[in-house]
DNA sequence: TATGAATGAGCCTTCATTCAT
DNA sequence: AATGAATGAAGGCTCATTCAT
């Protein structure tokens, strides 16, 4: 009984995904998603209350599952750089990977750009990353003037659209260089 | 016969920007721009043929009016360094000042990511800057190796992203400190 | 100035019959018509105070015209079966040669049997048609227990039907041997 | 899960013949089948997919009642006068029993006219009035120069037409003395 | 007279959600 | 728990008609 419904929970997950993604959130209907995971559209509200709601949960753990993977191999004994820099190329593997969820879960971002409620949530995603900021800047490694969100522009942003030209076809993965590439993102916040 | 009003117009693209950036296109309902703008649903269609083709002309006019506002100022006899710097400050201002009709016009981006036909269009608002590229290259201010996909990314990313954090509430203009930010960018794609 | 006007009502007639036994009175719409017409659907509220009025208008000079069509070369000095057969042969011809016309016509009928108004000015067509059965009746050409009513279902109707299966293409008009099914109608109503 | 009721499925197309018969195909809404049917109109969308296809489901099944009617009490050993005149009289108390139905099956087959493929599918319901009439050519009881379409138009389509006439009430059923209106087609058939 | 602009009403259809089994 | 049936609300769009020139 147990492992069928997870089963079920992850299969609708999944095709909440695919479908949000593809579909966007207003463009995707309930009977689609049904479809895609194989129920009826009736069960789905066993498992959510309601599409928002399920929108919303889907982003909570999109944003869980990304944090996840920016932060994979980070280590507590890392140098500050080599901890980023581990980041920043999990970051552009995890959007080359799982395009769709990324995709899905910025939308929601910007969509939600003026919600502080919603906003406040999100920050609980990169409490990983400012600590490394927090080090970086006692240990002098970056530039101590940077607030977390000029670090996270300065560095990151740039990896998000060299990523989206690798998916979207016009830069591949060799091209992007990506040591070069993090290494002139960091120059840009030394201090 | 009764004549086409220009002002109308004008507050139909006011209103359909503002709508579609606050909930999306497929979010949008034609009668909520068609209040928005003190107008019938149905003479909406009196000016677009379709909600999509609404959608399409609106994006066409918005990357116009972005070009023309990064390119604002920039004269053939500017250095490179300092023309970028000019779109840079631009694209900051643009953004802050016109949000909404930058999110929706980088809204349509995204969703339209892997269309070529609607990418290929794109790429016709950046041919002033990709010149400016192409100097920098040449005369030795700007990296060789990076290509006009990189150079975009490490310059312009970052600028998009900060103005994001000050239309948010997150960053003000002074603490963005646009000088210093630009330089920064500035260093990241140099030779 | 008339002469103009003339022509466009002319143009007008011809396009609405064209279009309503194309697409049914409901599936025309104004604006098609207008093109048809090669005017402004403004502008035939200038000819018709509506929608209605100009199919009610229409029917009413398609009966005129069916009718006229069908006493073609009927004279006063004929006997009743030689006027009878002519205007038998005319009415065929006449749902051959106007089928468009003749559809529309009968569509309109069917439509509003029930209306007794509608079916009363319908009957004024016949008046020509039922003093040829009065004459036939009288002069023992006819049965005389037959009724206006019976007297064209039985010599008329089947030509209808035949004339639909030539414009059909399930008959040719040598198949549907004109002289010979007329002889067979009147033997039906032979006294 | 709540199951189907077929009580709505009748009254469903109870309610769709009445108003398309009564409207037109185009001048019927979903909406007034709807309320007629005592349904909401996105119930309709349960049973058929779409306003075309409900139209065309009905006529397939008004087309197999008629059919059906026609051919009620019809014996293979029954002579080929007998027979038909069987069903001669079976088509007249079919339209006037169920007139509704059969205007709409008749606007159909008028407004397909030209339809090759709706045609074919009509000549269906025909069948076993065309093997009557082959076997009336064959022993000698039926004009052998007449084709189906020809026996059809002059034995049945004053049937329809006397029908229709005690529909309207231009004429009651004795009126129309149904025996002797049928010696008389039979009359016009004969060899 | 003639007509393009403007619109209220309505249409077909979809959809998130609830109901009943 | 699971689901097909049912539906109120809404959506995009069309259209007959009127307006204003």
């Amino acid at each position: 009984m147990r492992v069928k419904d997870e089963k079920k929970r992850e299969r609708l997950f999944d095709a909440a995904v695919k479908v949000f993604s593809r579909y966007g959130v207003e463009g995707s209907s309930i009977a689609r998603i049904a479809r895609e995971a194989g129920l009826s559209p009736a069960t789905i509200y066993v498992y959510f209350a309601s599409k928002d709601e399920m929108f919303e949960g889907l982003v909570l753990e999109l944003g869980r599952r990304m944090s996840a993977a920016m932060l994979d191999g980070v280590e507590e004994a890392m140098a500050v750089r080599e901890a980023l820099e581990r980041t920043w190329y999990n970051l552009v593997r995890y959007i080359v990977g799982e395009f769709e969820q990324y995709l899905l879960f910025e939308l929601h971002r910007e969509t939600r750009f003026f919600d502080p409620e919603s906003y406040g949530r999100g920050r609980a995603y990169y409490t990983g990353l400012f600590e490394l900021f927090r080090r970086g800047r006692a240990d002098g490694s970056l530039a101590p003037e940077l607030s977390d969100y000029a670090l996270r522009a300065h560095l990151f942003a740039p990896a998000v659209r060299l990523a989206k030209h690798v998916v979207g076809g016009q830069l591949t993965l060799e091209e992007a260089r990506l040591p070069d590439a993090f290494a002139r993102c960091w120059r840009s916040v030394a201090p």
